[in-house]
DNA sequence: GTCTATAGAAGGATAGAC
DNA sequence: GTCTATCCTTCTATAGAC
C-alpha cells in the first residue's frame, strides 16, 4: 500500500535493506552478519529480504556495487588536472572524503575476507581501481607509490573505525587524513627514496 | 606414543594447532573459519581440537596471545633510544619486521570484527598498544601523529596481504614499508601541520 | 512486499571409547 | 591425544499463503 500510495519512494525497502546490511557488515563482519540480523534490524522476517535478492552473495555484490560508481568520480576528477603531483592531490581528497562520507563501504571492501573472495565477480571496482591506482603511481610503475597507496587506502580503512579516533571531530579528522595521505604519496624527483 | 617417546617436541600439537588456525583467520577470517576447517587442514578430527581449548574464543585468544609479547619488545627495544625521532625509528622497524615476519598475526588482530569484541580479554594486548602509542606520539598528545600511527599499522596490516605486492621480494618490501612509516611519523619542530 | 513454516546443511560443543 | 557419534543451535534458502 505504503508503495502505490507513493508515501515511501521507490525501492526504499530496497534501500533501508542495503543501508542495514552495509552497517552491520562493516561492524560485525559479512560472515558475522546474518540475514536473521538484518531482517532484525529492519524489523521484518528473512524470508522479506529474499524478495530482494535470491542469495546473500547477491546482497553482498548489490550492496557495495555503489562504491564502483564512487570512484570512477574520483578518477574523472583526478583526470581533470594536468600533472601528477595535482592528480595525486585530488586523488587523496577524494579518497578521504569517501572514507569519511561512507567509511562502511570502504571497511567492507579493503577489510573484509568474505568480500575479497567475492570482487572477481564485480569487475568494474577492479578496473576502477586500477585506473585510480595509474594516477598515483604513474605510467612507470613506481613501486614505491604502489606500495605507499595500498598502505594510504587500507590504512584509511582500518583507522576510521577505530575507537581512538572518535573523539576527533570531522573536520579535524579530515585535516589529519590528508596530511598522511600529502606524506606518503608526495612525488618524488628521482627514483631512489632517501634512504636513511 | 609420540609424546612419550618424544618423538615429537612437547606442545607440538597445540603449536601445530596455532599455526594452521592463524593461518586461516587470517585467509578466510575468523567467522569464516570452522573448526572443522581447521581440523580438516591438520589431518584431524574436530573432536581433538577441543582437546587443547574448551570453546572457539578461547582457541582465538591462545592464537593472538603471543602476540603481545612481540609488541612488548618493539616497547622494550624502542625505549633503549633517547629522542623521539630515535625512538619513533626504532617502531617502525620494529612493526615492519613484525608485519613481515608475522603478518598473519597483524591480519587477524587489527582487521578481523571477531578479534576485535574479543579484545577486552586481552588487556595484556591493549596495554602494549598504549604503550608502543607513547614512544610514538609523545607526552603531549599529537593529534596527527596518533593518527598517523593507526593509518600506519593498519596499513602495514591491510597492505601485506594484499596481491599486488607479492612480486615484490621480502628486502624490497621491507624498504618502502619503511620508508612509508618514516614520511607518515616525521616528527614535526611545531605543531602545525603544514597546511596546504 | 511481507509473512509463517520448514527443509537441509553446517556450526559449536559434549560424551565416552581407545 | 585422538577418535566416533551425537545434540542442539543457527544458518541459508524455498514453498506457499496473504
Amino acid at each position: 500500500m505504503a508503495t502505490a500510495a507513493g508515501v515511501r519512494p521507490r525501492g526504499a525497502g530496497r534501500a533501508q535493506l542495503h543501508e542495514v546490511a552495509l552497517r552491520l557488515f562493516a561492524r560485525d563482519g559479512v560472515e558475522g552478519t546474518s540475514l536473521q540480523d538484518i531482517a532484525d534490524d529492519m524489523g521484518v522476517s528473512k524470508a522479506a529480504i529474499y524478495y530482494h535478492y535470491k542469495t546473500k552473495d547477491e546482497l553482498v555484490l548489490g550492496v557495495i556495487a555503489p562504491l564502483v560508481d564512487q570512484l570512477c568520480e574520483i578518477v574523472r576528477d583526478a583526470r581533470q588536472y594536468r600533472g601528477r603531483q595535482a592528480r595525486v592531490e585530488a586523488v587523496i581528497n577524494g579518497m578521504v572524503r569517501l572514507a569519511l562520507d561512507s567509511h562502511s563501504w570502504f571497511t567492507v571492501v579493503l577489510v573484509d575476507p568474505y568480500v575479497v573472495r567475492l570482487l572477481p565477480e564485480l569487475p568494474g571496482l577492479r578496473q576502477a581501481w586500477d585506473q585510480l591506482g595509474e594516477q598515483v603511481i604513474g605510467p612507470d610503475g613506481d613501486n614505491l607509490m604502489a606500495v605507499a597507496l595500498l598502505v594510504f587506502v587500507t590504512g584509511l580503512a582500518g583507522s576510521i573505525s577505530k575507537p581512538p579516533l572518535d573523539a576527533l571531530d570531522n573536520a579535524q579528522l579530515r585535516g589529519y587524513l590528508t596530511e598522511c595521505g600529502r606524506r606518503l604519496l608526495k612525488v618524488r624527483r628521482r627514483s631512489a627514496p632517501h634512504a636513511g
